[in-house]
DNA sequence: GTAGCGTCTGACCGGACGGTCAAATCCTGC
DNA sequence: GCAGGATTTGACCGTCCGGTCAGACGCTAC
């Protein structure tokens, strides 16, 4: 079993070859639709080896998921509460749009797990990313107080951006399809939703 | 084989007992996570049984989906093109959230579908939903050229109202984990997205 | 070169799952 | 009440899948 303290470059490398196998097939065909197989295929690992540097189908998910909420949360971070309010908010709308179009992969692993009822990442929910909400919702009411947004819940306004942001990517075969090849989703989506976040902060 | 034209009562009764037990477990674990065996014993028959009406797990759920795209589209159908412009996007928000309240299952069925990149309903995105999005996004656009709605894209503006309504019941588990036990998501989201879209319509 | 650890593999296991089948049982129309 | 189709069942099959294991191979430090 390999340390994880002293890591080989060997465990390095296929390390991050079955945690971007295992994003696709995970993000593709859910948890249970995924196989082990079809992973260490994919990852040029056959299965005995794959476990020899996961324990388990599920070890592999967790990992995926770990890694995955830091990066997922980091936007809402970047909301300074001392900088100007709506430049703030369309700021984070847009880092999260970027996001979403940039890893598309993790958005729908994470979509997947929540649609399922997160029962793998049940308490991170309840736990770090309520408290990260509260903490920003106090900083956006505060400006909306102060006059300085649009007055609106501030929790279910974050909720707004998380929808609409990952929208495109959770939902990229729904928008493809009704928007036909000719356009261009993301492009078009960064400018609506610029408009549109105007417009409800600053009414 | 029973036939559809002639149906029993036995087979309407289990068919609809069969439809429901299988909306549970397809919703919740996906089609690849549910089983025969466990929608069978839901519904109170044995396996077997079970696929004595229905030839296939995938037959099953094509008949899901097919049976829930058309209730999906009707409030998009329910808009008035001679309506008031602004009442009438309004109560398509109001529709549309009331849907996904009250068929959380449903919502997050056609979620997993998309999510999955839509094997069965793609072609149904490209052809009958792509048709009847286009058609009444010429509606809107009508009236944003006419001056009775802000001005904004009719494609990415319907988009906006799916991925609003539908956040609330397809990652249920992540706001109720946000907001706690002691508030109710559904009352707060018909407040907040009147107010939002409001703002959103009438810049 | 060889000891020893890290890496990799083929063969295998047990269980779960989708689906089949022949036969039993039930129900309905006459 | 009985013929015949509708319904139900238990037993079974083949496959897939997650996981194990004993051993082979390879690399590196001495």
């Amino acid at each position: 079993m390999p340390q994880d303290e002293s890591a080989t470059r060997i465990q390095i490398r296929n390390r991050a070859l079955i945690l971007d196998a295992a994003l696709d097939a995970f993000s593709a065909e859910g948890f249970t639709g995924a196989t082990l197989d079809g992973i260490a295929g994919a990852a040029g690992l056959s299965k005995p080896n794959l476990l020899y540097y996961f324990k388990s189908k599920e070890a592999i998910y967790r990992a995926l998921l770990d890694h995955l909420l830091e990066t997922w949360l980091d936007p809402l971070r970047a909301i300074d509460p001392e900088g100007e309010p709506l430049e703030e908010m369309l700021g984070y709308v847009r880092r999260k749009l970027a996001l979403a179009r940039d890893f598309p992969r993790e958005s729908r692993l994470f979509a997947g797990e929540i649609l399922r009822g997160a029962p793998v990442m049940g308490d991170a929910l309840s736990g770090q990313l309520r408290a990260l909400v509260d903490e920003h919702s106090a900083v956006i009411r505060g400006w909306m107080e102060a006059g300085r947004l649009a007055p609106s819940d501030p929790h279910h306004l974050i909720f707004s951006v998380w929808a609409l942001t990952q929208h495109y990517a959770d939902f990229e075969t729904q928008v493809q399809a009704v928007l036909g090849a000719r356009r261009d989703p993301w492009a078009e989506a960064e400018r609506h939703l610029e408009t549109h976040f105007r417009r409800v902060l600053t009414a």
